[in-house]
DNA sequence: GCTCCTTTGTTATTATTTAACATTAATTTA
DNA sequence: TAAATTAATGTTAAATAATAACAAAGGAGC
C-alpha cells in the first residue's frame, strides 16, 4: 500500500516535473497531507526526488533544467532494468547466504529487496550503501581495487577469500552476451572473482537485460552451463530465450 | 559587488552541495539573510543552483544525489569537521600512498581533496564513492563486514592484507578521547584494523573535533605516542593542546 | 548638490514544515 | 487465533522559513 502510492508518487514527479503540494493532493486525495509529505522525505532519501519549498521535483526534472547529458549508465534501459530486478528480489528467501555483483541491475536489485535476515556478499559499494539502509540484512564488502565506472571492487586477495565462504544463491549480470562467448566483463579481476564464486554457489542467477544480447566484452566469466537462472525483460528474443531452455536454464 | 558575492555564493553551494541559509550567513557575514534569499532567487533563475526549504542546493549535487544511494546523515559539529576536512586535505601530496578511515570527517576530507594522483585505501564505502569522482585517484577499499552505523568495513582478513602494504600518511579520527584511555572506537574489528594500519604508516594524522574529547569508547587503537599530527579545530582545551605537544604532536 | 534607480535592510505577515501525540492498520509472536 | 508489537497514518499545535512591503542606503548621471 505504501510501497505503490510512493512509486505512483515518484512517477507522477518524473512525468509533470514539478509539483506543489497542493497538487499531489489533488492526485492523491485518499491520503494526508503529512503522508504525502512524509512520502517525499522518503523519495528524497531515495534520491528519487528533491524536495523544494512548497512541493517537490523529480531529480529527472532537475537534470534537464540543468541542461547537462546525464549520460550515466544508470539510464540506459533502465525501465528494463527495474524490472528484473523486482523479478529477482522476489527470490531471496530469509536466512539465505547470497553473493550480489556491483551492477546496475544489482543497485536496482538491492532497492527492491525485502528486508529481511540473510547474508549479503557483494562487491558493488553502491550495492552496499543501499543495502545499508536495511537493518536486517548483514552485509560483507568484497575489498579491492576501485573500479569508477561501475563502482565495483575486486582483487586477487578476494578471490582466496571466497574459497571458504559458500552461498546459496549467486545473482549477477553481464555486461555482454553471445551464445559463442558466453557471458562477458570488462574486468580480469572481476571476472576471476565471479568464476570463484559460481564455484562456490549452489544456484547461479543470472540478470540479463536485453540491451546486453549480441555484444562481446573482453573477459568471458561464464558459460550457458554454469547458470541456472535467467531473469530478462519481455522483448528478449524468442530463439535465445530457447537456446536457454535447451541448456537448462529457467528464463524468467 | 552584487555580482561577485552571486559568483561566490554560487561557487561556495557547488563546492558544499548544500547549505542552510545559517551557514551561508556564516559564510557572508557583512550582507543580511534577505540579500542572501535574493542572491539564491536569481541563481535559480539562472539554473545554477535549486532552493530547498531551509537553504539550497547546487544543481552538481542534485545530479550526484540522483546517482548515489543519498545516506543523509546531518552531522555533529559539521562545521568543524568540514574546517578540519580542508585543513587535512592541504596534507596530501601528488604520488603517495594514503589510508583514510570511513568516518564523517573523513567523508568531508574526500570532498575537499584535490584530484591529483595518489593511491588512497579506505574502509569506508562512502568516502570511496565519493573519491570515485576524482579521476586521478587510484581507490582500494578494504572488505569485511558492513557496519551500518558510520558505513565502515573491517575484517581480519584485511588486517592481514595490510601486511604487505606501505602508507606515507595514515589520516584517521576517533570517535573518542581522553588522556588516559587514548583513541578510541567502537569496534573491535576496526580498532585491530587501525592498529595495523599504523604499524605501515610513516606517518599518522588524528583529525578530532572537540566533541570527541573527554568520551570512551569500548576499543582503544591508539595512544598519543602513535600519532605525528593532531588536526583540530579552534575551541578545542587549550590545556589538551599543551598535552599533545608535550608528546612531540604538531597541532593544527 | 540633487534626482532617479538599484541594492540592501527591517519588520510584519503569510505560508510551509516539523513535532508530538492519537489512532488505525499490519505483522509478529506466543 | 488472540495478544502484543511495530509500522503507517491522521490531527493538531508549534516552530520555522519565505515573502511582501516599505524604509534606508549607496551610486551614476547630470
Amino acid at each position: 500500500m505504501k510501497r505503490e502510492r510512493l512509486e505512483e508518487v515518484a512517477e507522477i514527479l518524473d512525468k509533470r516535473g514539478k509539483m506543489t503540494l497542493e497538487q499531489l493532493e489533488e492526485a492523491f486525495p485518499d491520503v494526508s497531507q503529512m503522508t504525502l509529505r512524509r512520502d517525499l522525505s522518503q523519495l528524497e532519501e531515495d534520491g528519487r526526488v528533491i524536495r523544494i519549498r512548497g512541493g517537490a521535483m523529480s531529480v529527472k526534472e532537475v537534470q534537464k533544467v540543468s541542461g547537462e547529458a546525464y549520460t550515466k549508465k544508470t539510464t540506459v534501459n533502465m525501465d528494463a532494468k527495474i524490472v528484473i530486478a523486482q523479478k529477482a528480489a522476489t527470490l531471496i528467501d530469509e536466512g539465505t547466504s547470497i553473493f550480489i555483483d556491483g551492477g546496475t541491475t544489482a543497485m536496482y536489485l538491492s532497492k527492491e529487496m525485502p528486508d529481511i535476515k540473510c547474508n549479503i556478499f557483494t562487491n558493488g559499494i553502491a550495492v552496499a550503501m543501499e543495502l545499508a539502509q536495511k537493518k536486517n540484512v548483514d552485509i560483507t564488502v568484497v575489498g579491492g581495487q576501485l573500479m569508477k565506472d561501475n563502482l565495483s571492487t575486486s582483487s586477487p586477495a578476494a578471490k582466496e577469500y571466497f574459497n571458504n565462504t559458500n552461498f546459496e544463491i549467486a545473482i549477477v549480470s553481464a555486461l555482454a552476451f553471445t551464445p559463442e562467448h558466453g557471458f562477458s566483463c570488462n574486468s580480469q579481476t572481476e571476472s576471476d572473482l565471479l568464476k570463484q564464486v559460481f564455484r562456490k554457489a549452489r544456484h547461479v542467477y543470472m540478470m540479463l537485460d536485453s540491451s546486453k544480447i549480441g555484444k562481446i566484452n573482453p573477459y568471458t566469466f561464464a558459460q550457458l552451463e554454469d547458470i541456472d537462472v535467467l531473469i530478462t525483460d519481455d522483448v528478449f528474443p524468442r530463439e535465445y530465450k530457447a537456446l536457454f531452455e535447451q541448456n537448462d536454464i529457467v528464463v524468467m
